[in-house]
RNA sequence: GGGCGCUUAGCUCAGUUGGUUAGAGCGCGUGCUUCACACGCACGAGGUCAUAGGUUCGAGUCCUAUAGCGCCCA
């Protein structure tokens, strides 16, 4: 069998990933049964993959091999959303590189621009979840704007209007000037920002010299001002009311009005009124009845209501109005002052509230059921923590805008009549109005928000609203993975489409993870320049390495800081197995052993026994860890298991026993058996690296790909004896070691030894006497019993003292270390002893604890009177 | 303003229902080309678990307050 000397995850892992995907391993039938099912998080088709993909499909990857390894027939759904508004920005920008705008273009000619972008970015994330290893079902690929996914966006929408949730009205929206289109309230997001406050004189009509002094962020609003209001409970200007003032450039009188929005403890009490272009406003406005004056268009210039300033940009404008307004005494003061400033999420532009005609969705009808849905467990959040962050946007969810003033998306499916202006809205294409039957029908040019569509995706892709094959096999889904950043925009809107449309949970359990951050915690962002490829760290490190290292950062939600470091002791732990496959494949080729992995391990020696004893338990914490999603435990788990049991001290031991020609041995029952284990064990997460070694083991009768084989599952251990005496045994090695690294200075050279041990230490002894020799480099003399008095290097237990034999050793060192470890000891033994005189917690602690306790103490006064006596024996 | 989270070894972080000398990786120190691996082996050093109270027989773990850091919503 011939393996490489070096660990080259390049060469390998392409060809596997490939492979799995050829040989079509992944591909899940729609069978009664137990299954395991789970949609991706559709990354958006603006760019590539980062590490926060990278880590998502992971954590899915990792969840649906263990579960298709355990025998779910397990399907993971892969596909990419269309993401309006940023896909639609980044193709804007491609075609600005050119000179080209959309608006030039047209309609048709940019979509079709987008459609290639669509295709480009589409191959580039599929390659790379390919290159990645996520096993996933790739004959039921999805995009949002599928001609299936399309029908069912329609379908969606038209039984939400049939129902009355949806309507279309005048409102007061968030505008992205920038982007051209009306945003909802999670899509615009609030950056604290140094402004200023301008307080502006606003001359009281028939009081000569008399002002009110209002105080606004925005100055350039005031031309669309309609009112100023004061509070009722105001003293200071009860002799105002009913009165009016004179809105200074625009020379419009405007009422003085009564109104709770007026905080008498803010200022000085007086604030404007621009119904057009502030939220609060807006809805005073409505209370009292004002006009709206609109002073800002789409496109952040002034319009012609803006009087002296119409056509100007909202910023230049707001200069002038200040300039002007200083001209004319009217500016009292300017103050630095901090706000809260909504910005586009996608490019950052100030949001304008404007009033427009949008479609909207009322939400609380939707909200209750999903909210009962987390309340009674039906839908379960990992880690639990997020239900209270769920249920705080859920309980205050408010209406949402879903209509978008783009191209790129799924156009809403309602048609405006010419001739009675009524909408008619369908599951086809109306050729007559509902109304009136007028053939003179125009659609409405609107997209409906991106999101929209992603709350349908976990049953949409299933072929809904067919009740297909699919459907009925695996819906409601098992789980959604997904990053705890998007909880609102995707879990809770599929969990509300997801009730209403189907009547069932979207998913049953949802795990939320952290974000991947750089070495110094920063979020990674392209201005920053900090963002990692993960093709790159992929074909440097290793897909398995780079993977480990995830999984390892992943625990209970939190973010990870994505360190080289991590990332180089993931790959040395690859190397690690590398090379212990490579013993194996090596003397199995000098023992004349082909591969075969027994269906029942032999136990006949003593290390055999123990690593069972150990695999049993790694296995039971594997498969509790990975049901429970604590997949940095899982990960623990197995790289102690192989590293420091089955490297360090089991093949250690092993090699002893390995005669060249010996042919299939007990050993290497036990060896292969464990190793196969080990490598399914480990599949989930380091798929590569365990299907390369596998495979070189498999037989015929085997299936195609470690991936097909079964995962272990939890047996008891069953050699009781091997655990203790495998302790002793390592007990020995380690005291002969410790004794040798702090007492021998220099070369390696064979020392003389002598063990007195007593009972079954020394049957444990005796049997392994050569593996002492060899981990020790000694040559023992073992003698049953208690030892005489020794002043030398000594290193003794309750059940052996192990002499090594230095005369001319310089013992300072142990007597340091003996009067440390003497000092412990009495610590540790006080400690006890002032528990077990405690009556209360005699009382009250439990049996095992007390029991616990009393065999500790025990166990130190035992070790402490052996480390005396050996201190003692040292003498001065 | 409302809500959530974090603070444990030099660094990055684990620590499941409170229980027996608090763990890992990296880094650090010493020794080692031991026939799979220097991406390694062996041995070792290193922590008043942010602070102050409280509950309890017992607190890194529960409660309260404080400080610092971060996130979300309005």
């Amino acid at each position: 069998m011939q393996i490489e000397k070096v660990y080259e995850p390049q060469r390998f892992e392409p060809r596997w990933a490939e492979w799995w995907i050829e040989s079509g391993i992944f591909h899940a039938k729609p069978q009664p049964g137990k299954y395991f099912s789970l949609v991706i998080p559709p990354p958006n088709v603006t760019g590539s993959l980062h590490m926060g993909h990278m880590l998502d499909h992971t954590l899915i990857d990792m969840a649906v091999r263990w579960h298709r390894m355990s025998g779910d027939n397990a399907l993971w759904v892969p596909g990419t959303d269309h993401a309006g508004i940023a896909t639609q920005m980044v193709v804007e920008r491609e075609l600005a590189k050119q000179g080209l705008n959309r608006l030039e273009l047209g309609r048709e000619k940019f979509l079709e621009k987008v459609w290639e972008w669509k295709e480009i970015c589409q191959k580039r994330i599929n390659d790379q979840m390919k290159r990645l290893g996520s096993s996933c079902d790739w004959s039921r690929e999805r995009f949002t704007l599928d001609p299936g996914l399309s029908r069912a966006v329609r379908e969606a929408f038209v039984r939400l209007y049939d129902k009355g949730l949806i309507y279309r009205g005048e409102r007061m929206v968030n505008w992205c000037p920038r982007c051209h289109t009306a945003l909802s309230d999670l899509e615009t997001i609030h950056k604290d920002s140094e402004g200023s406050l301008w307080h502006i004189k606003y001359p009281v009509k028939g009081l000569e010299g008399r002002y009110l002094t209002v105080a606004t962020t925005r100055p350039e609003t005031m031309l669309g001002d309609t009112a100023v209001a004061v509070n009722l409970q105001d003293a200071r200007y009860t002799d105002l009311h009913g009165l009016t003032v004179v809105l200074p450039l625009m020379d419009r009188e405007i009422p003085i009005i009564l109104d709770e929005l007026a905080d008498p403890k803010f200022g000085t009490g007086v604030v404007k009124v621009t119904p057009a272009h502030d939220m609060n406003d807006f809805e005073a406005g409505k209370r009292h009845n004002l006009p709206l004056v609109k002073v800002i268009d789409e496109m952040a210039k002034m319009t012609a209501a803006a009087g002296p300033f119409s056509g100007l940009d909202r910023f230049e404008a707001r200069k002038q109005v200040v300039a002007e307004l200083e001209k004319l005494g009217l500016l009292e003061k300017v103050e630095k002052y901090a706000l809260s400033l909504a910005i586009c999420d996608r490019c950052k532009t100030p949001v304008e509230p404007l009033v427009s005609n949008q479609w909207f969705v009322t939400m609380k009808p939707l909200a209750k059921p999903a909210i009962e849905a987390v309340d009674d467990g039906r839908i379960q959040f990992v880690p639990a923590s997020w239900i209270a962050t769920y249920h705080q946007w859920m309980d205050n969810i408010r209406d949402w805008c879903i209509s978008r003033q783009l191209w790129w998306g799924h156009r809403i499916p309602a048609w405006f009549c010419d001739s009675c202006h009524q909408i008619t809205v369908a599951r086809e294409d109306p050729s007559q109005c509902s109304h009136c039957g007028s053939t003179s029908l125009q659609q409405e040019t609107d997209v409906l928000d991106t999101w929209f569509s992603s709350g349908l995706w976990p049953f949409s892709t299933l072929g809904w609203p067919d009740q297909t094959e699919d459907l009925k096999a695996f819906y409601p889904t098992t789980l959604m993975v997904t990053g705890f950043d998007i909880l609102f925009f995707w879990v809770a809107r599929m969990a509300m489409l997801g009730m209403e449309m189907t009547g069932e949970v979207p998913f049953r359990q949802v795990h939320l993870h952290g974000l991947v951050r750089d070495a110094d915690r920063q979020k990674m962002s392209k201005t920053k320049g900090n963002v990692i490829d993960p093709l790159t760290v992929n074909d440097q490190y290793g897909t398995d390495a780079v993977r480990l290292s995830l999984v390892q950062g992943a625990a209970s939600g939190m973010d990870i800081a994505f360190t080289p470091e991590r990332m180089e002791a993931s790959r040395a732990f690859a190397n690690k197995i590398w090379n212990a496959a490579r013993f194996i494949f090596m003397k199995m080729e000098a023992a004349g052993v082909e591969p075969c992995i027994p269906a029942e391990p032999a136990a006949e020696h003593l290390e055999d026994r123990w690593i069972l004893n150990r695999l049993a338990a790694c296995v039971a914490t594997m498969n509790a860890s990975l049901d429970q999603h604590r997949y940095h435990e899982a990960a623990d788990a197995i790289y102690h298991f192989i590293w420091d049991e089955f490297c360090d001290w089991y093949i250690e031991l092993k090699k002893l026993r390995l005669r060249d020609g010996s042919g299939y041995d007990s050993n290497w029952q036990a060896l292969l058996f464990v190793f196969d284990q080990a490598m399914r064990l480990l599949h989930p997460i380091m798929p590569f690296i365990t299907e390369e070694l596998w495979q070189r083991l498999r037989v015929a009768a085997d299936p195609v790909s470690i991936a097909l084989s079964s995962y272990p599952k939890a047996v008891a251990a069953g050699y009781a004896q091997a655990d203790s005496e495998m302790a002793i045994l390592q007990g020995v090695i380690a005291s002969g070691r410790t004794l040798r690294a702090e007492l021998v200075a220099g070369n390696v050279s064979q020392l003389e030894a002598t063990l007195y041990a007593r009972d079954g230490a020394y049957a444990v002894a005796d049997r392994e006497r050569e593996a002492i020799e060899r981990l020790t480099n000694v040559k023992l003399d073992l003698q049953h019993g208690a030892a005489p008095h020794l002043g030398g290097a000594v290193r003794s237990t309750p059940d052996f003292d192990l002499w090594l034999h230095l005369p001319a050793a310089d013992l300072k060192t142990l007597r340091t270390r003996l009067e440390k470890e003497i000092e412990q000891l009495t610590k540790a033994a006080a400690n006890s002893e002032r528990q077990l005189s405690n009556e209360e917690f005699m009382k009250k602690a439990p049996e095992k604890v007390v029991t616990g306790i009393r065999t500790k103490l025990a166990e130190y006064q035992a070790q402490l009177a052996k480390s005396r006596a050996t201190l003692e024996a040292l003498g001065q």
